[in-house]
DNA sequence: CTTGACTCTATAGTCGCTATAGGGTTTTAA
DNA sequence: TTAAAACCCTATAGCGACTATAGAGTCAAG
């Protein structure tokens, strides 16, 4: 079953443009064009899109995606590297939501500085904004794995 | 007191290219030169980097911050602003919490899909992947708040 | 045939940094 | 005093995963 790329986009819920994204990084192969240049696709370039999108709803990172389809693509390896990965993921995962919760707790400790006063000169959040943060305050979360935003 | 960059780097924990990134955002303002052209800071440029980096260390963005600052720089201002900001901040962060818990629970299930097999073509995780994770898979979190990478 | 929808490539931008090239200035040690 | 090391400067590019836009071509429907 061939489709355009706007079929596919619609299939598996993704923008057009990121697929000639994944395109672009080598995530999916290339595929046929049509006489006009169209990009022509079939099942097999959908499943794989499919798994990309389920990875990426589960954030991992292009490379690790990149790994697992190394696998997917090599049905007698052997799949401890899978696992590793996995692992991996849910470690950095687990980490990043503990570090979410402490920083949730800051907020909110700084939250409860702001007293009945209206005027920002006697505003608690800015003074302690100000002060730095009593509770591990300056130490910004590791990079690798970003935060709130 | 004046220093240089490179003083002020390391009295605020901040790398010199971030402070020279902040003052080209406009969140420092400009500061006086020596003569060859090296920056000199004082007391003022100090404490307002300092503020910002509290605020980066709690995962607000540069835009948050810019709006805090111009209350800092207000000292009449009514503060409900501040108050509003933060506690839609808090919202941000505990819903991107909320999101990687799922997630987790995602990952783990996920895991739990890999038995005793060791090929990559009985591989539970990788199957399970290719059909579609059976618990909200697909749905990519918000954009606005990033996830775990 | 015309128009609207779709497609294409190339490029730039988002966010908050971080790194590097190429060059100038200041400080330190011999 | 001189040379080397440390520091400073600007401009630009890169990171990751997209997302948007410009300008142009193709296709389908009326």
């Amino acid at each position: 079953m061939s489709m355009k790329i706007g079929e596919l986009a619609r299939l598996t819920g993704t923008q057009v443009e990121t697929i000639r994204y994944y395109e672009r990084e080598g995530l999916l192969p290339e595929t046929t064009r049509t006489e006009g240049n169209f990009r022509i696709y079939g099942n097999a370039h959908a499943e794989r899109l499919s798994f990309i999108r389920n990875c990426r709803s589960l954030d991992m990172t292009l490379d690790e995606i990149r790994v697992l389809m190394r696998f997917r693509d090599a049905p007698d390896e052997n799949c401890e590297k899978v696992n590793k990965l996995l692992d991996s993921h849910i470690g950095h995962v687990a980490k990043r939501i503990a570090e979410l919760m402490r920083l949730e707790d800051q907020l909110r400790e700084l939250r409860r500085q702001c007293g009945a006063s209206r005027l920002a000169r006697d505003c608690g959040i800015l003074n302690e904004l100000s002060q730095g943060c009593s509770d591990g305050g300056g130490k910004i979360a590791s990079k690798h794995v970003p935060g709130a935003h």
